[in-house]
DNA sequence: CGCTGGCCATACCTCAAAGATATTGCCATG
DNA sequence: CATGGCAATATCTTTGAGGTATGGCCAGCG
């Protein structure tokens, strides 16, 4: 049986008559009887009485009708949301991301992204770098912001873009003696109780504070360590001592507090945006298309990175 | 897009490769191939990917997977449900039927067909032999006990058939001076207090009594009407009277009361099955061989009835 | 009562397209 | 670099969907 046997038979229901029913789907009279006659073969059942007043279901043609209606429909939908899903307006986005992404760029990204795809379904799973690339190369993931490139088993399948540049800044209470100058230094700091962290970027921030203190200073090893920066500030806003996190803090809103340059300025990983080479998925390019419009500087990045597999 | 379409992309799916689907199928696998890119020019996107490991559905295949196979379901039960109501095991029967019909065939009758067709939904109308009439007529009921053949216009497109012969009786009180008698004669009756019937079957009843009592008699003029059997029979058992009506009466178990035969027999129309003659509905065959089943005699009088319309 | 007209079924033909066979092209293996 | 497995392409065959012509059947009408 095909599909067509359904639709002639919902358009001979409708018009109650062979010759308009057939005229209506643009054929002739004749193929229209023979694919009935075949049709009601097929099922061993009678499904039209072709009386002299007009052409009626018979109870078995009205529950066939029924189930052929509903397939026709089913077909019709198949091919929307197909395309739908093909350009990306439905599905499923698994986002990775390490702590400090909530920070800065996710809340914009996440919601352009929920206006502009309201129909696909986010998943958000705070996780470290490693872990990122693992369920990235496992496909367990579809994107995922990390702190520095991908690592480990696999990494060689993920293209990564660099989203922001991201160093060390203190962070003090407003009554601190530092609040009013425009940076701090090394050696200010050495002077102080320290707030840093202890969270999914801590090693990274670790060796940037022990270059920045120099390794042997005893300053990072009486350090207090919080799990995420929400703490480091809140410390920091109660006087506890000096806060040292990532740029991106910042973004934070956050009375009683004030931000401060370090000098020297010391670097730490960028925030990457990774992704496995071989995933086309619309949704993941409407997701990359957003942090593009969001993040104008990683535009020409990803771009490079891009079409070598177009 | 035919049916064919949709088979051939569940069972790519299924078997993620492009020859064993296809010999699964039936087919070589470059009709296979052919037809799933005519399937993806169609819809407008590519429904698999096709890799070194496997053939595996995109989002876009995935989507219109879930649609498909949902139709191809459809389809299938299509063929099964008009299977079931060509046999008459599905579907609805709309019977109307006098009240004193609910005395006896229906019971036994209805609860029979629930048992053998489960399925079929019942609606039960209690209405006038005229009312069935015209009902049956404009297609607005598929079969009707009546008290006598259907009359009125169009009846002469409807079949009926005899279900059972009935004559008037008596009920007394089992206290009442005729309650020992086998029977009662017209002579006796006209010397009680009478208790009839003003239901459906009235004209014909008031008519048999007439002829049993003599039109002339005043004895029907004092009577007392009551608007059917079960309040006939409450009354003769409280000694009201003696109450007259449908011998099918015996069948209402009621302690109490005594049913007498009335002499000379007098005929009351026959309890009448009718049915629309253009009507093949299998749920009303169904009806019909369970009514034969139920009273054995009427038989042979539905087959004759039958035959000429196969 | 036969005629006519409308309608569906049948007969037969045509051609598009589903399917078969043979072959090519493309990688990921060894 | 050769090989093997797999999907795509090329070409042919054949099925069957659809077209045209016609027949059969009944209702309505002159």
């Amino acid at each position: 049986m095909e599909a067509r046997h359904l639709r002639y038979a919902v358009a001979l229901a409708e018009h109650e008559h062979f010759g308009r029913a057939a005229s209506e789907l643009g054929i002739a009279q004749p193929p229209l009887s023979k694919q009935i006659a075949d049709l009601e073969r097929e099922v061993g059942a009678r499904l039209f009485d072709r009386t002299r007043r007009g052409v009626f279901p018979t109870a078995a043609g009205e529950a066939f009708l029924a189930r052929a209606r509903r397939a026709l429909d089913e077909i019709a939908a198949a091919t929307v949301d197909a395309g739908r899903a093909a350009r990306g307006e439905t599905g499923r986005l698994r986002l990775g991301f390490i702590a400090s992404a909530l920070l800065d760029p996710l809340p914009g990204v996440l919601s352009r992204f929920g206006r502009e795809r309201p129909d696909v379904r986010l998943e958000l799973h705070e996780m470290a770098t490693s872990r990122s690339s693992s369920a990235l190369v496992a496909g367990e993931l579809d994107v995922a912001f990390t702190l520095g490139p991908p690592r480990g088993a696999g990494a060689e399948h993920l293209v990564s873009v660099p989203v922001g540049r991201d160093h060390v800044i203190a962070v003090v209470s407003t009554v601190h003696p530092y609040a009013g100058q425009q940076s701090v230094s090394a050696d200010q700091l050495r002077r102080q109780p320290l707030i840093v962290s202890a969270g999914d970027d801590e090693p990274a921030v670790v060796a940037g504070l022990r270059a920045l203190l120099g390794t042997d200073s005893s300053a990072l090893g009486g350090a207090t360590v919080a799990r995420d920066v929400h703490t480091i500030i809140g410390l920091a806003s109660s006087g506890v001592g000096v806060g040292l996190g990532p740029s991106r803090m910042r973004a934070v809103p956050r009375p009683g507090v004030r931000f401060c340059e370090v000098t020297p300025r010391t670097p730490l990983p960028d925030l990457v945006l990774s992704f496995a080479a071989r995933d086309h998925s619309p949704v993941l390019r409407a997701f990359l298309d957003t942090v593009q419009k969001h993040c104008p500087d990683v535009g020409a990045a990803l771009n490079d990175r891009l079409r070598p597999h177009t």
